[in-house]
RNA sequence: UGGCCCAUGGUGUAACUGGCAACACGUUGGUUUUUGGUACCAAAGAGUCUAGGUUCGAGCCCUAGUGGGCCAACCA
């Protein structure tokens, strides 16, 4: 890795920094950790990019490691969705690892940790133990089986380990301080019987080892060297540390935990608990329901790979709290789709329109281009007839000059075909519009190179020929949540945020060329967005999933549409500010100025100075000694006020007093110039 | 009546050993355009939570406060 022009996120510094003290770069080592208890969603790509993202750009290796230590939640089937959600989006783990695979060493490791009277087993209740605990402001106290003998420990653990007793009557703990003001010191529980069947290790186990004294002992028997995890897990850092302590022996790699702020979505949800939830419940239609933040749901709704990848590293990484805006993601999708993506004609709405001079059982096959961002995309070709397909929101029977859609009397084009003009409608007996009817001129097709083709005008529409159209489903999409962090309400819960209409369902009119189509592909429907084949599409019954629409700068002028919400009014272009604020923003900075530019603003202040009045100035005389800039910039308004006539009073000499006896020479000389 | 972490435009992230607060999204205007897309140009928007201190100079260092988060599962 040679210089970056890229600046480094604080884990990067450390990783820096431990390069140049204490550690060689073919040393370093990442993991990814997910226990296998549901599927992958956005929040985890974050924790994906970042390690993986990290062995990427120093060489090293990095594990995905399932950590799969309890085995009432954890099931192969989320280990073969996990698997599949990191490959898809183009990571490659070093060694595919279990914290299973570690039992017995683990095992082993805790029998030694009681030898040395570090561990014991305890008998109580979990609710007496909860007692004994204390809270985050009062100390825990020592619980009756704190002192049990080394021979009796070691006994009933090995008792536990063969079956004999049943969950919940003994757990083993480590010893370390009840009074310790971490909670997670006072003997931390590190076994625990569960007679449950573990999905690799089966019935070979009855006791299963707690998440703390599994992972820092999983990361150091990987050797890894940075285990970046989310920053609720900060106060496990001491435990991990002091497990460590027990068995690190020299020259071995000493795992070292960093955290980082995890990612949080507006609109949507990040626990897993909750994604079951509505999994369970059949708010969605599965984990890889196009509505869900999972890696899955994405997949399916059309994101690309290298759209996740980018927002990732977009956002960031930092250790504030975050709510990244989905227009950010959005924005992703777009940007990759725009290169890649196809551009097809396909009716959402459609209004049949006719070209009443067009002949009736003529056919045209009319040259179209696939991709104009990509030269290599090439042409198709799509069939024109007398009757097509337009969307409704494209015709009004009269309009203003802002509508560059059809219009009566008006000419707008056809995309990849001719110029038509408005000429009248046909309407039911409620008044709806059945057809509309146009002239076409015959010397405007597109790419003839006429003069008449040439003539610009403003708007141009995407069509479908009727007789040749293909009927699609199309599934709209909209935010699962009507509010923007629908899972930090204390009084409500995420349930009540649910967005009924989320899903809406559309026969649609495509072009004919999409009965090709494969599951998976992805197509830019021209003028509405990006769209992809559901896998539950076959040739017969295509099914579209709507991934994103395209930015659209028009929906804002119509008045209908709602305001974006999290969208704060533009302030007004020139808010007028008060000279004095503006030189206080500039003494701000004074004393920082290289000298030419000092004495501009210099100018500037003395200028600014003529509109402040002395009620203005005087709070400002209270101004901290620290902010030596902000005195000056008083200083020189002063010199101003008191040169137009100003009397000095005792809070103005007291001022002055203070600025010639500063340390501050700028400050000072002009205190001085008074 | 505790401990730890965090605080920079609307959002997110930068600013290396203190030295003219930058980038992206979003917003607004414009140019181009056979997609009201894209591309391009431009603009507005923070003086860095507050109060003190150190310093010639503080977003960055120190102290105190305020606000937010995390910590009391035989979960991870």
């Amino acid at each position: 890795m040679s210089e970056e022009t890229k600046s480094l996120n604080f884990i990067e510094h450390i990783i820096e920094n431990d390069l140049k003290t204490e550690i060689s770069q073919d040393k370093l080592r990442f993991r990814f950790p997910p226990e296998p208890n549901g599927y992958l969603h956005i929040g985890h790509t974050k924790a994906i990019g970042i390690s993986f993202g990290l062995g990427e750009r120093y060489n090293a290796p990095v594990n995905l490691r399932f950590d799969d230590t309890n085995p009432a939640k954890e099931e192969q089937e989320y280990v073969d969705a996990i698997k599949e959600d990191v490959s898809w989006l183009g990571y490659h783990w070093d060694k595919e690892v279990y914290s299973s695979d570690y039992f017995q060493q683990l095992f082993d490791w805790a029998v030694q940790l009681i030898k040395d009277g570090k561990a014991y087993v305890d008998s109580q209740s979990s609710e007496a133990m909860a007692e004994q605990k204390g809270t985050p402001t009062q100390p825990g106290i020592d619980g009756p089986f704190r002192n049990r003998t080394v021979e009796e420990n070691l006994d009933l653990f090995n008792r536990m380990k063969a079956g004999e007793f049943n969950e919940g009557e003994h757990i083993l703990r480590a010893k370390i301080d009840m009074q310790h003001v971490n909670m997670l010191m006072r003997d931390p529980i590190i076994y625990r019987i569960l007679k449950k069947s573990h999905h690799r290790t089966g019935d070979t186990w009855c006791i299963y080892p707690m998440y703390d004294w599994t992972h820092g002992e999983s990361d150091y028997l990987e050797q890894v060297s940075h285990s970046l995890c989310s920053l609720e897990f900060k106060p496990h850092r001491e435990l991990y540390d002091w497990f460590l302590d027990q068995l690190v022996v020299e020259d071995q790699v000493r795992p070292k935990q960093r955290e980082f702020a995890r990612l949080n979505l507006s609109y949507t949800i990040m626990s897993k608990r909750k994604l079951l939830q509505l999994v369970e419940d059949g708010v969605v239609n599965g984990w890889d329901d196009p509505r869900m933040p999972t890696i899955s749901g994405l997949r399916r709704r059309g994101y690309t790979p290298t759209a996740i990848r980018k927002f990732v590293e977009t956002v960031g990484v930092a250790k504030r709290e975050n709510v990244i805006d989905v227009s950010l993601l959005e924005f992703c999708i777009r940007e990759d789709l725009n290169k890649t993506a196809p551009r097809v004609m396909a009716v959402l709405d459609p209004v049949k329109l006719v070209i009443t001079n067009y002949p009736e059982d003529k056919d045209e096959w009319l040259e179209a281009e696939n991709n104009q961002e990509d030269d290599s995309a090439g042409f198709r070709q799509v069939p024109f007839s007398r009757e097509l397909y337009i969307e409704r929101d494209d015709f009004k029977e009269q309009a203003n000059s802002k509508y560059f859609r059809l219009t009566l009397g008006k000419e707008v084009r056809l995309k990849n075909a001719y110029i038509i003009k408005g000429e009248s409608v046909v309407k039911d007996e409620n008044g709806n519009i059945t057809e509309i009817h146009v002239s076409y001129d015959p010397d405007t097709l597109s790419g003839s190179g006429t003069e008449a083709s040439l003539r610009k005008v403003k708007g141009t529409l995407h069509w479908v020929s009727i007789k040749h159209a293909v009927k699609a489903v199309v599934r709209e999409y909209d935010r699962l949540f009507m509010d923007e962090s629908p899972d930090s309400h204390a009084d409500k819960s995420f349930m009540d945020f649910i967005n009924p209409e989320s899903l809406k369902l559309i026969t649609a009119f495509v072009e004919p060329s999409l009965t090709e189509a494969k599951v998976g592909e992805r197509f830019q429907f021209q003028r509405l967005g990006y769209f992809n084949v559901d896998y539950d599409s076959t040739s017969e019954n295509l099914i579209f999933n709507k991934t994103v629409g395209l930015r659209d700068s028009w929906a804002k002028e119509k008045p209908k549409t709602e305001p974006n919400p999290n969208q704060n009014q533009p302030k007004s272009n020139q808010p007028q500010r008060k000279a004095i604020d503006v030189i206080q923003q500039f003494g701000k900075k004074y004393t920082n100025l290289p000298d030419a530019k000092r004495e501009k603003i210099k100018a500037d202040i003395l200028e600014l100075a003529e509109k402040v009045s002395y009620d203005e100035l005087e709070p400002l005389f209270g101004t901290a000694a620290k902010k030596v800039g902000t005195r000056i910039a008083v200083m020189l308004t002063l010199q101003v006020l008191l040169k137009n006539g100003l009397e000095r009073n005792d809070a103005i000499n007291e001022f002055i007093e203070k600025g010639l006896a500063d340390g501050n020479a700028l400050l000072v000389a002009e205190a001085s110039e008074i």
